[in-house]
DNA sequence: GTGATGAAATTGCCTTTTCATGTAACCTGT
DNA sequence: ACAGGTTACATGAAAAGGCAATTTCATCAC
């Protein structure tokens, strides 16, 4: 054996030093500030994803859009659904491809994300204040370096491949 | 004006230098493995975090748990409905607050806790072998770091407060 | 060309989550 | 004791999500 753990009343719980729960809550406590302002503008979390993945890379596929807002693709469709409702975005069909959709912003989703992405900058800029031990190039290359290892090869959203 | 970014055909994502996408992803992409496994056994993502949320720190409260979960207080009431039906935890009224119902694993709950707990320790061990650059230790005290700051206080689970 | 294989998106059914509210219990000041 | 405020949990209607087909199209072998 590796270990004897110390008694019960004395050991902390497992997920305190458990990664998998660290990176899940970290994640998830930072997250909600943020998410606290989209709720004032009714906006919902996979939406402002949805918008927020398009800005550098207009014309993703739904497949693409639903693995980089790490939602399911059914899931995504539904939620693309209500998005062209609401006016956000726009399907439109590859001409190479005709099973393929790609998505891109209305002005409307334009300008909604613009002003979403200002705050979200801002936003960023606190945290990284707060945690002056995190600094920005740190923490992301590590968290970059975790993604890399785990990057399946991916087609690029504006070629269909 | 801070800057002016280059055109928009060479610029990357916005989201791939945003840091709480990076950590959701991160988050998200390293516990699919693990959860890949809790789907083979059938048992969800809400389960498990309540099942092992438990291990150290029997009588938790309903929402104290939803907290520690990070769900919401009426998903933990239905959650709860749901696992003790499976025979996986009780509910026990606090003796002190009769308003607080205090959960445990009933032996079953922890039989199966058990099992998912090695199953968890190996993956993470293979997850930090996988990328040495986040030592253990480093990774996790600054996930801790940040949450430490984020901490609001938080009656303990063993006594009312 | 025909048929088989596989990919992209959608659909449908069912489960889960959310939001707002309801109910019971505790607490504080009078 | 009891009003007023607060906390803990539960409930109910509506939205969102998950999973397993289904549909449409492209590609490859023959």
């Amino acid at each position: 054996m590796t270990s004897a753990h110390p008694p019960a009343d004395l050991r902390q719980r497992f997920i305190d030093d458990y990664l998998l729960y660290l990176m899940a809550r970290a994640s998830h406590v930072v997250s909600d500030e943020f998410h606290e302002q989209l709720r004032r503008r009714r906006i919902s979390v996979p939406v402002w994803r949805v918008l927020a993945s398009l800005v550098g890379s207009p014309g993703e596929t739904v497949t693409g859009l639903a693995e980089v807002c790490l939602l399911q693709q059914p899931t995504m469709t539904k939620l693309l659904d209500r998005m062209v409702r609401d006016g956000l975005v726009k399907r439109t069909q590859d001409s190479r491809d005709r099973r393929v959709v790609r998505v891109g912003l209305t002005p409307r989703g334009d300008a909604v994300v613009e002003e979403l992405i200002a705050l979200a900058r801002r936003h960023e800029a606190e945290v990284l204040a707060r945690h002056p031990e995190a600094e920005a190039l740190a923490i992301k290359n590590l968290l970059r370096a975790i993604l890399r290892r785990h990057a399946k090869p991916r087609r690029s959203a504006t070629n269909g491949g």
